[in-house]
This record gives structure tokens, sequence and C-alpha cells, in this order.
DNA sequence: GCGATCAGTT
DNA sequence: CACAACTGATCGC
């Protein structure tokens, strides 16, 4: 991508046309009811959301696209300075409600940004973004995926949300008595809750603003801010606390549940997680094998809280399938925070296009050019941030080192860290 | 009042 | 231990 040009989920300065692949917070950071610097393009769920979280947006500016169709676009080269022809498809992302990867086509290439996604082969919505991508690309091969790192490491594993789904029906089986509270956020985890209202025949609770988004997403009858029709509430992830846990069960047995990507541990406390009380529904033994794998990650993270691990991103094996079915010629994380965007990278192209690792002498090779593609992908936004911060005296020992080794490693390495980095690709 | 940034939380 | 996603406090304007 050129820059100057586009710019996906950010919204800094100096692009003439700005994409949205969903309405999470960390991906709309910069924009406001007052945004006026461009065109947003975005899925039509997320048009429908976007009043609801930004009241009094300029409508005009927002611009719609049709998943799986082909967009075009005339802009500006900033480099050539004459006019150029972008192609752009979105994608299903199978993420949250209205998220979308981006297929870009033009000057610089082919590029796909997957903004935050999960590629899950027994999804329906998988399959439809698996086709999509097939008859974007015909025979021709992307340039570069911008790719969801959130959990591209191998230590990262987990089973598809239908099966995760279960688990949560499963631990409410087992406390039939106990109120049930669930963590979910402004967006996102709504199958979970339907699966769970339609297996148990039951409403769930949700806050009132919750119930808005719910309703704009077309759902009307599986969700009620009335606590007295249901046992089962989902309550924003901020109020999901063991304090709040404790509270409520001074006055009702109540069992928490936090569907994750990560399993949670209580510092310092006891981890056992007592699942011999939890059965399958049907009993299922071949059910049961299926999950073996997987059954410990339902941790019993407190004595009132479980967490089970349901996510919307793509774990580990997910994101090798992805790559190895695009064949790339470059792979950049977005996830670019902390130190987790060198590994990543390295991970992926340690597994990409073979089956075996690389030999031992190769890899810190192989490293240092990952490390330094990785690099390219900083953006400005970082970089000030890493400023500010190591200026700042009051700060914990831990974040102070890592800034510190960061920011040396960045300056070691000469990094580019100007506003070129900053608005897109 | 506003956006930007930071700390803290699960 | 980590992550994403979010709230609330604080700062500068």
């Amino acid at each position: 991508m050129e820059r100057g040009m586009i710019s996906v989920d950010r919204w800094g300065e100096g692009s003439q046309v700005y994409f949205l692949t969903h309405l999470h917070a960390d991906h709309t950071v910069g924009l406001s009811p007052r945004w006026n610097k461009g065109p947003v393009f975005c899925s039509h769920i997320s048009a429908r959301l976007f009043h609801h979280k930004f009241p009094g947006f300029d409508t005009s500016l927002i611009r719609t696209l049709e998943i799986g169709q082909w967009y075009s676009l005339s802009l500006v080269s900033l480099t050539t300075g004459s006019q150029t022809k972008v192609e752009v498809m979105s994608i299903e992302a199978n993420h949250c409600p209205g998220a979308v990867m981006y297929l870009f086509r033009g000057v610089f290439g082919i590029t796909l940004y997957t903004g935050d996604f999960r590629w899950e082969v027994t999804s329906e919505t998988t399959q439809m973004g698996k086709n999509m991508l097939l008859k974007a690309l015909k025979n021709d091969k992307i340039d570069t995926i911008y790719i969801d790192n959130t959990y591209c490491n191998p230590s990262y594993s987990f089973p598809s949300r239908e099966v995760a789904a279960q688990q949560v029906v499963n631990i409410i089986n087992t406390y039939p008595e106990h109120d049930i509270i669930i963590g979910i956020d402004t967006l996102g985890k709504e199958d979970l809750l339907l699966y769970i209202s339609k297996i148990l025949n039951i409403k769930i609770w949700v806050w009132p603003e919750r119930l808005q988004t719910m309703h704009l997403l077309g759902l009307h009858d599986n969700f009620t801010t009335k606590s007295t029709l249901t046992r089962v509430r989902a309550v924003p992830r901020y109020s999901f606390s063991v304090e709040t846990l404790e509270g409520l069960n001074t006055m009702h047995p109540t069992i928490g549940i936090m569907p994750s990507g990560l399993p949670w541990k209580l510092k310092g406390k006891d981890k056992s997680c007592d699942l011999s009380s939890l059965k399958t529904e049907t009993g299922n033994d071949l059910h049961m094998n299926m999950r073996n794998r997987y059954t410990n990650n339902i941790e019993k993270y407190h004595q009132y809280i479980y967490t089970v691990p349901y996510s919307d991103h793509s774990c580990f094996s997910e994101l090798v399938e992805f790559v190895k079915y695009l064949c790339p010629n470059n792979i950049k994380g977005i996830v670019s925070s902390s130190l987790s965007y060198i590994d990543p990278c390295y991970h992926l192209h340690n597994i990409y296009g073979t089956s075996s690792l690389f030999p031992k002498h190769l890899i810190k090779e192989e490293r240092a050019r990952v490390e330094g593609e990785c690099e390219s992908t900083l953006s400005c936004d970082s970089f000030t941030q890493v400023k500010l911060k190591s200026k700042r005296i009051k700060h914990s020992r831990l974040h102070l080192r890592k800034t510190r080794v960061s920011l040396l490693r960045r300056f070691k390495r000469g990094a580019k860290l100007t506003t070129e980095d900053c608005s897109d690709d």
C-alpha cells in the first residue's frame, strides 16, 4: 500500500480513504462523532452500529461495502502525483458482528488486511470467506498479508467456539440452582449467548445498552433486561470480578464464567480445577474424547469463576492453516503491542511453506530477517507512546524495562519511525 | 467541555 | 506470565 492513500483501522491524519474492520474500541482510537477527515468504508452491520457507538456521526461519510464484491476507487498516488485505481473487496472475518477483512488490489500489488479474525474450519462463515478469497484471487498470489497475530504462538491452542460454547452449557448445567453471570464486551460473543439461550431454552439478561445492540443486530427474542425472567446474565467484563462474585454469593449462589482465548490464572492461588463434576449433556463418550485435549482449558479460576476457551481470534494452528492456504509473499503482524510483534512472524515464517522447522543454523538468520520485516510495520503511534512512556518517572519497573529494551532495540536497528509508518498499510 | 494518554482490571 | 477490550483518572487545551 502506498502511504497517504489508504488507512485501515487507523484514524490519524493523512489518508484519502479510511477502512474500518470492526467496531471494537481498540480499532477505533481516534474515531469520534465529529470525524471529518474522509470517507469511512465498513460493512453494513458496522454501519448500523455506528450511530449507536458514535451518536451524531456524519452519515454522509459512511460508505458501506457489500461483502464479497469488488469496488473500484480512484485515488492519488503520493509518489507519482497521478490518479491510480485501487480495488477493494471485504471478506467475512468471523470475529464479531460486522467484522470484515479487506483485500486490496492496486499499483502496490495485492494486499490482504485481516483485521481481527477467526479462521475456524468448522464455521460456515470461514468457509464463505475462504470461497470469496478463492474466487477473488483466482490464480493470483497475495503480496502481503497483514495478519491478526494476537495468538500467533504455538502455545495458543483452543477448540472451536462451538465446542467451547458446549463447555459453557455444561458448566451451567452443573449448577442448576445457581445464578450464572458471563462476562462480555460491548460487541461480540452473541453466538455464544444465542447457543446457551437456545439449548437451555431461556432468555439471557443483558444491560439496557447491550439490549439495544442486540436489537440493532436483529436479535429480538433471546435477550431481556428483566432479571426476574432468567438465572443467566451477561454482564460487562469490567464489572466482572472476584469481588462481584463474592458479593453476589452472599445473596444467592452464583457462578461466573469468563469466555476467553487465554486461560486466566489467579496469582499465587490454587489452580486446581474440579472437572469431575462436569458432565456432557448427552453423556456422549466420543464427544468427550474429542474435547479431551482441550478440557484442561476449562479453568476454575476461583471458587466461583470458570474460564472457558471461547475465542474470537484465531489460535495458532488456524493461523498456520490460513497462511498455508494463501501462500503470501509477505506476512506482517497487526498487533505490535509489547514484545509480541516479533515472535508471531517468526513462528509463522518457520512453518510457512514447509512442514518442518528450519535447520538450526538458519533460524538465527531467519529470525533476523523476520524481525527486520516486522520492524517496518511499526507505527508512529507506538513510537510516540514509547517516547512518552520513557520520559515518565513514575512507572512500574517492568514497564520501564520493557520500553527501554524496545526503544533501544528499535533505535539500534535503525527502524524508520516517521509519519510515513503511521498512516496505512 | 474536548481529545489524548495512562493505569488498572478480568 | 500473556491478550483484548474496556473504564476511569488525569493532563493539557
